[in-house]
RNA sequence: GGGCGCUUAGCUCAGUUGGAAGAGCGUCUGGUUUGCAACCAGAAGGCCGGGGGUUCAAAUCCCCCAGUGUCCA
């Protein structure tokens, strides 16, 4: 079956007809009986520009957003609608995205599942988002934008359970009466789009509502999930209805803007200051005095209006498109030729997507983001030196960071941040002068990959190219102007490249995806009731009696040597391996049989014990878990917090938790920091650390509702990652750290003893590792340390405070000797050549060396340059060792009479034989080596008689 | 998480098919010069990131490790 009509009683009230689109098949809804498309087509033109379709806003940029969102949220709140405060727009509650991408998905996965309630119920909110996928056609669209807010008003309807709040029916009342009333726009100007939606795995009807020409906002119905068996088809894919029902809208707030501005395009709307500013730096209003018989404001106006109708996503041709483009405009009346478009279009969509940009950065750094060339940071970084470059483009000479605080100043003032202005400052600083290092080392990289092209040539090899992006960062265009500057001033980009270069990504990350595929520890567990973990109510507890439920035989990989087994109890004191912290060892015991737990693991709610002895169903078991790697693992988990805390509190709010593991022996913790540490760093952090020992006497632990848990204490909870239930377990170490945390702690912090943070190693830009010691490990470190300095110290015979300056004695010694002895070796040679004896003959004016040496390869060659460099005494000179199975090496004086008259290689080649050996080099050099040192003799024999002396 | 690159003198980097470790800057010495990021001559300065392997021979080829960079997810 196929979704069914939207029929409404809203359209018919309002006087909406149905109707197909001639050009897309949608259908619609529409008050006009004329109109045949549906708005949002490639023959629908904006109809706002310089006409505003939203009355009563005559403010542009941040005051028009405020003024925008408060009208929007107060409609749905005068509707019985809590507003919602938005969310972070660093995704930390979802291990699936990294940025905020929509409104709902801020209640993704676990309140759209149901598992967990919404904040309220209907709901409203605008929602900053970012979206990097068009980020290619920020700017030249006139529409697109990488950071935007989403307004919405969402509803979660539980129809079985007789929660039902709305539906279609007043959902598409509120927005038409919010349109029509609210902001004043006729009716004749909206379109109601039906279009059904999927994504994520979950789909429903839609209407996509279009104003003016231009998508404002998309009402979804989600009640569909993805089934096998499901009844409904779309796309392809099967859907069955879902017990949840829920309306996800968006109505972009930068849109609603735009509209009631009119302005040529969103950027102007929402970035007027910068906008402005960056055209004055730019001097972009001197562009066109080349060309008096252009009338800018005319073309800018006419090409806003094309906007609408251009297909301008990322993936489409460039050139292609900048010809249809002036066609249009010819068409129009608007003289333009190629080089005056570009020359006008270039400047122009930098302009506008620098401030977009900004935006994006500012609010990705303000939530504690740190760049990175991985993972989240990576795409602040990839932002940052969009910008950079398009400002160089520009010619503009302001720093990113004065660029960010401009930005932040007239669009981000009020706005409450994690991180600091300064913060972010150091920041970009530091990423500017990352980027200015990948320019300068992109350049040397130009010029050795280029050094054998010739300085007319017009093109870059392809693989150069790709190379020079994939890992040296230099984009294609960035690579030619690099060229050009350089000296190969003909260079040019073939059309189409860049379009291969992403298809060539898309290629790649294709491959990458049919990636790997965990097999389960067990896959044949059976129906049993939930663990009843027993370490949550005591975690001192280290002995108990359970009965077994399950028992199979295992047999993947990374299993501890011995396992054979894994066996599920009804209850347990066993911590399975979870949040970094490694799973408990012990012994399970029964009247007859003893077996060893090797380590425990978690699949879906049970607890595996891991085992090497078979046990069997019912078999009564008493478990006994070993202490004392559970008491160090605490001591280290515990740790892990309060060494977090007290990196945060020294370094700044941009330190969060990227990673952890707490084995028995250390414990590792992963920061984000945009520096390098230094030891001092270290030693504060360490300090604060067991300061936090001595003061806080108790540690906190208690169980939140999901809701109240993000409520109480915000997404910093989820440092080790997103939670997957609706309780939530919170530990808290007094102010210094609360964290979301679902491993055993101590009670009394004093447990632990001492930390001590071992060194810090980088896990890639922007995460810092620490290497934690705590308790029994942090002696058990102090006395391995303690015991290599004292063997340092026995080996040098030295008393251990005088080791550094021993070691350091030691080593200038052997340096200063390895150097004496070399000169002392070419003393010998210079010795054992400047006599006449038995070992040197002269013939026809060169002399001829034949003598046996001391050393390999490397000590003959020596002695050969003390023999041959002298153009003055021309000399061919044979040198044999019994060095390592016996070597020779034959050399003569170059552009001498000696290198005229003997070839190097042929009477080594003639002369090795006797020696079992191969060898070559130039006519002047060559060397060899074989396996019979004793044919030495032999060799220097033939070498005088084939030279006759 | 995946792909690709880099690591050579104090610094910035070359080093071709495996065959005698280089340049520029800096340092030092001498000369020249009334001052300069000046000029001339000379010198010192290298476990070619670490460890294994292939080879008569490895900075160079292969494997592992460490550090570092980059693109993509």
């Amino acid at each position: 079956m196929v979704m069914a009509p939207i029929d409404l009683a809203v359209f018919h009230d309002n006087g909406y007809v149905r109707k197909q689109c001639r050009v897309t098949n949608l259908w619609f809804w529409t008050v006009d009986s004329e109109r045949d498309t549906c708005g949002d087509t490639s023959e629908d033109e904006y109809t706002f520009i310089g006409n505003p379709l939203i009355s009563g806003f005559s403010m542009r940029g941040k005051e028009l957003k405020d003024a925008m969102r408060e009208a929007f949220l107060g409609f749905f709140e005068q509707r019985e609608h809590a507003r919602v405060e938005p969310y972070p727009i660093l995704a930390r509650w979802r291990d699936d995205i990294h940025l905020t991408i929509a409104s709902i998905a801020d209640f993704q996965p676990h309140v759209t599942s149901g598992l967990v309630e919404p904040p309220a119920n209907p709901l409203t909110i605008s929602q900053p988002c970012i979206r990097l996928t068009d980020v290619d056609a920020v700017g030249r669209s006139g529409r697109h934008l990488t950071t935007f807010e989403m307004m919405a008003h969402h509803v979660f309807n539980r129809p079985h359970e007789g929660k039902m709040y709305y539906w279609m029916e007043d959902c598409v009342r509120y927005c038409h009466e919010m349109l029509t009333v609210t902001f004043g726009i006729d009716a004749k100007e909206i379109t109601y789009v039906e279009n059904p939606w999927s994504g994520g795995g979950n789909a429903g009807p839609a209407v996509e509502v279009i104003v003016g020409g231009l998508e404002l906002a998309t009402l979804v119905f989600m009640n569909l999930e993805e089934a096998e068996d499901g009844d409904v088809e779309i796309k392809g894919d099967r859907y069955k209805e879902m017990s949840l029902q829920i309306i996800d809208t968006g109505y972009g707030l930068e849109r609603f803007c735009w509209a009631a501005a009119g302005t040529p395009t969103i950027y102007e709307a929402i970035y007027p200051e910068t906008v402005a500013w960056l055209k004055e730096l730019s001097r972009f209003g001197n562009l066109t005095e080349q060309w008096p018989e252009l009338n800018l404001d005319k073309i800018l106006g006419e090409m806003s209006r094309l906007n609408g109708i251009m297909n301008i996503e990322v993936g489409v041709d460039g050139d292609e498109l900048t010809t249809v483009f002036i066609n249009k405009l010819s068409e129009r009346g608007i003289a333009i030729d190629r080089e005056q478009f570009s020359a006008i279009t270039d400047p122009l969509s930098r302009i506008y997507a620098i401030p977009d940009h900004l935006h994006a950065l500012c609010n990705m750094l303000g939530d504690g983001l740190v760049p990175s060339n991985a993972k989240a940071g990576y795409l602040a970084r990839m932002l940052a030196r969009r910008t950079l470059r398009m400002r160089d483009e520009l010619g503009i000479d302001v720093s990113l960071a004065e660029l960010a605080l401009h930005h932040i100043q007239v669009n981000l003032g009020n706005k409450t941040m994690k991180q600091t202005h300064d913060g972010i400052a150091t920041i970009l600083r530091l990423e500017e002068e990352k980027y200015v290092e990948m320019l300068r080392k992109g350049e040397q990289v130009i010029k050795t990959m280029l050094a054998n092209v010739d300085k007319t040539a017009v093109a870059i090899d392809d693989d150069l190219l790709f190379s020079l992006n994939d890992s040296h960062g230099i984009a294609p265009e960035m690579a030619i102007s690099l060229a050009h500057q350089s000296g190969w001033t003909a260079m040019s980009l073939r059309a189409g490249f860049t379009a291969e270069l992403a298809e060539r990504h898309a290629r790649m990350a294709r491959d990458a995806a049919k990636a790997v595929k965990k097999t389960d520890l067990i896959s044949n567990l059976p129906e049993l009731p939930p663990t009843n973990t027993l370490y949550y109510d005591d975690v001192y507890q280290f002995e108990f009696d359970a009965s077994v439920l399950f028992c199979t035989a295992v047999s993947v990989d990374n299993l501890p040597e011995g396992a054979t087994h894994g066996v599920v109890l009804d209850r347990t004191c066993f911590y399975p391996e979870g949040g970094g912290q490694e799973g408990d060892y012990g012994t399970l015991s029964t009247d007859s049989v003893h077996c060893r737990v090797l380590d425990t693991r978690k699949v879906g709610q049970h607890i595996v014990h891991i085992v090497d002895t078979e046990l069997s169903n019912g078999d009564l078991v008493h478990g006994s878990l070993n202490w004392n790697r559970r008491k160090q693992l605490m001591d280290h988990h515990t740790s892990v917090h309060i060494v977090g805390g007290s990196a945060r509190k020294i370094l700044g709010p941009h330190i969060y938790q990227a990673g952890a593991n707490k084995a028995e022996e250390s414990a590792r913790l992963d920061i984000t920091h945009y520096n390098r540490l230094s030891r001092q760093d270290l030693d504060a952090i360490e300090k604060m650390s067991n300061d936090v020992i001595v003061q806080v006497n108790k540690t906190e632990k208690t169980i939140l509702n999901r809701k109240d848990a993000d409520r109480k204490y915000g997404f910093d909870l989820y440092q080790g990652g997103a939670p997957k239930g609706d309780t939530i377990r919170v530990l808290r170490i007094s102010d210094h750290d609360i964290q979301a945390c679902g491993g055993t702690h101590h009670d009394e912090i004093g447990q632990i003893g001492s930390i001590r943070i071992v060194r810090s190693t980088a896990v890639q830009d922007g995460v810092e590792r620490l290497h934690i010691v705590a308790g029994q490990a942090a002696l058990d470190y102090a006395r391995d340390q303690d015991d290599l300095l004292r063997e340092t110290g026995d080996v040098f015979g030295v008393n251990i405070h005088d080791v550094p300056k021993t070691a350091e004695r030691f080593f200038n010694e052997w340096k200063e000797q390895r150097k004496r002895i070399e000169q002392l070796e070419a003393e010998i040679v210079r010795l054992r050549t400047s006599g006449s004896d038995d070992t040197s003959f002269a013939k026809d004016g060169v002399r001829i060396v034949i003598m046996e040496a001391d050393g390999g390869l490397k000590n003959m060659s020596k002695m050969l340059k003390e023999l041959t460099l002298d153009f003055d005494n021309p000399t061919l000179a044979i040198l044999g060792s019994k060095d390592g199975g016996g070597k020779l090496m034959v050399a003569t004086t170059e552009n001498t009479i000696a290198s005229e008259r003997y070839d190097s290689v042929k009477i080594l080649q003639t002369i090795i034989s006797h020696i079992d050996g191969g060898g070559g080099g130039r006519p002047t050099f060559a060397q060899g080596g074989g396996s019979n040192p004793e044919g030495l003799e032999d060799s220097f024999a033939s070498a005088r008689t084939l030279l006759g002396v």
